[in-house]
DNA sequence: GTAGGGTTAG
């Protein structure tokens, strides 16, 4: 480290050294971690030490970095591994970073720690680099520099630099722990070519490893590969936390949502107490069945177990509520989270624009962006999609055109898709084509699907035809396209094209949907599609569905227990 | 004398 507090220059730009030495004055006094909680002082340790350990947010580790500049302990070179290694911990990346960067001759425990620290930060480039760096300054990597390393690679599905690693490591003569063999499948079955080889890095294993098997069934789930993932985890005698949530995890990001609620509803049973990944994984399924009640058993099971809301587990809860259906309840989840980050905003802000209450949208948008969080693209996904929805043209422009120039986001096709939405819907089709030839990337079909359709919308027929050719080329066996087609044609009475299209249709016999929409009653999912009336129990089904309004109005969660 | 699963949310 360097000698003295003047020279140790480790903040992020801005501050003075002057600037620093007044802060410390101010902040050295209060209020330190738990100092009541401190072992007996008989300890060689010396204090601050120990405090460090026992930080357990950003103020605190700041803190004790200026009792440790003050005291001179600073110097020592494994404390400034120790306080960067508590910058890792919560989280503060830049700080660690420049601690890093103040640290003369990092050992091999400074760099596992900023490597851990950068694949943390979602920067395993930077981790990569780092790995370089450690063998050029001639250190030698040991068992965390490898899982570090491997897990960077996995990251960014480096292949074939993660073989090099893997060769290293064999000729190293280092023995592999389970940590690294478990790294090494994650990082071979980061891709599909992967995969033989970390079944052969699983089999050269000889000890039993739950940890390693683990890891192979993600990697069997991350390609698509169900079957054999489910098969591995059938024959895993000790299945722990994370055998069940990466199953649970699986299916959900396979599109199998009613499997992963039934392995979910097994693991309860199994006595396994769910992890927040299974849970999150879980809200996500019932997000995507519409399934209100059994995504108010987790909320309410959440509560009884006592858990702490987290960020992510209140921003799963909120888009659950929010896709059911139910904004208020995903409102006052929000409203009662006590830390949000940008994607909870997102989630909320996407919500009301789902049900159409743009005028919310935006007052959210401004208290975000007052409580000082900068508004990523997801945001104006959602805040574009309440302006198409409401019909608010101007608006959306006007945060179109916020969002390039004032926080210098690039606009996506999503945000494009909203764009063209909006204009269509309002009838300015010209603009509405302006904006589709202007775009710098290639249109999709969802672009010109929703061109075709506002064209539909206002009779436009020759704009409505230029989006049809584009969407035969795009996707030339979808039946819906051709059907709002030849309703476009029909409506214009342009009869002849439209029994054309008509006969495409039954020639080829392509296949249309309609519009569906479903509820769920005691655990049920009942559709409901458009156009038909006779749903075979429907008149039950309503008195149902107030019998349901009635009692969750008497009491709330005590009716939801399908498991 | 400090350490390491999996990873979901818009």
């Amino acid at each position: 480290m360097k000698t003295s507090a003047e020279s140790y220059h480790f903040l992020p730009t801005g501050h003075s050294c002057s600037n620093w030495r007044l802060h410390m004055a101010a902040v050295a006094t209060p209020s330190l971690p738990n100092q009541n909680k401190l072992p007996s002082f008989s300890s060689r340790i010396p204090a601050p030490i120990v405090l460090l350990q026992m930080c357990s947010n950003f103020q605190e580790v700041r803190q004790v970095h200026a009792q440790l500049v003050v005291s001179g302990l600073i110097e020592r070179p494994i404390n400034g591994g120790r306080l960067l290694q508590a910058y890792v911990t919560v989280s503060n990346f830049n700080y660690a970073l420049s601690t890093f960067d103040s640290i003369s001759n990092p050992d091999v425990f400074a760099y596992n720690t900023m490597m851990r620290g950068l694949i943390l930060s979602k920067s395993p480039y930077h981790a990569l680099k780092l790995y370089s760096r450690l063998l050029l300054d001639g250190l030698k990597p040991d068992n965390y520099t490898y899982t570090f390393v491997l897990k960077a690679c996995s990251q960014v599905n480096a292949l074939f630099e993660g073989r090099e690693v893997h060769g290293r490591i064999i000729k190293a003569g280092i023995a592999p722990d389970t940590y690294i063999h478990s790294s090494l499948i994650n990082m071979y079955s980061s891709s599909s070519d992967g995969l033989v080889c970390a079944e052969r890095v699983l089999a050269g294993f000889s000890e039993d490893n739950t940890l390693a098997k683990n890891s192979l069934i993600s990697g069997y789930l991350s390609q698509g590969q169900v079957e054999s993932a489910r098969k591995m985890f059938d024959n895993l005698v000790a299945k722990d936390d994370a055998s069940w949530s990466a199953m649970v995890a699986g299916y959900t990001k396979n599109g199998m949502y009613a499997e992963a609620l039934v392995i979910f509803r097994k693991m309860l049973s199994s006595q396994v107490s769910p992890n927040e990944s299974a849970l999150v994984s879980s809200l996500c399924a019932c997000a995507n069945l519409g399934a209100l009640d059994q995504g108010k058993w987790i909320h309410a099971y959440i509560d009884r177990i006592g858990a702490r809301i987290s960020v992510t587990v209140g921003t799963a809860l909120i888009d659950m509520y929010a896709k059911c259906g139910s904004i208020e309840n995903a409102y006052e989840v929000f409203r009662k989270m006590p830390q949000k980050d940008v994607v909870s905003w997102g989630a909320i802000i996407s919500g009301f624009a789902i049900h159409g209450r743009a005028a919310k949208c935006f007052e959210l948008f401004d208290d975000m962006v007052a409580g000082g969080i900068h508004p990523n693209e997801v945001i104006f996904v959602g805040i574009l999609s309440a302006c198409s929805h409401a019909g608010y043209v101007e608006t959306g422009y006007k945060y179109f055109d916020q969002m390039v120039h004032h926080y210098g986001i690039k606009p996506s096709i999503e945000h494009y898709g909203c764009m063209v939405d909006l204009l269509g819907r309002a009838g300015r089709l010209a603009e509405a084509e302006g904006l589709i030839m202007s775009m710098p990337e290639l249109p999709n079909s969802v672009i010109w699907g929703a061109f075709l359709g506002a064209c539909r919308m206002h009779s436009d027929v020759r704009r409505g035809n230029l989006a049809f050719k584009h969407l035969t080329d795009l996707e030339p066996t979808s039946g819906d396209r051709y059907k709002l087609a030849g309703i476009m044609f029909a409506n214009a009475g342009e009869k002849e094209n439209a029994t054309k299209i008509r006969t495409i249709i039954t020639d080829n016999d392509l296949e249309t949907t309609r519009g569906v929409s479903s509820i769920e009653i005691d655990g049920v999912v009942h559709e409901f599609v458009a156009g038909t009336i006779n749903h075979s129990r429907h008149k039950e089904i309503y008195r149902m569905w107030e019998r349901v309004n009635r009692l969750l109005e008497i009491h709330e969660l005590e009716i939801c227990i399908p498991f």
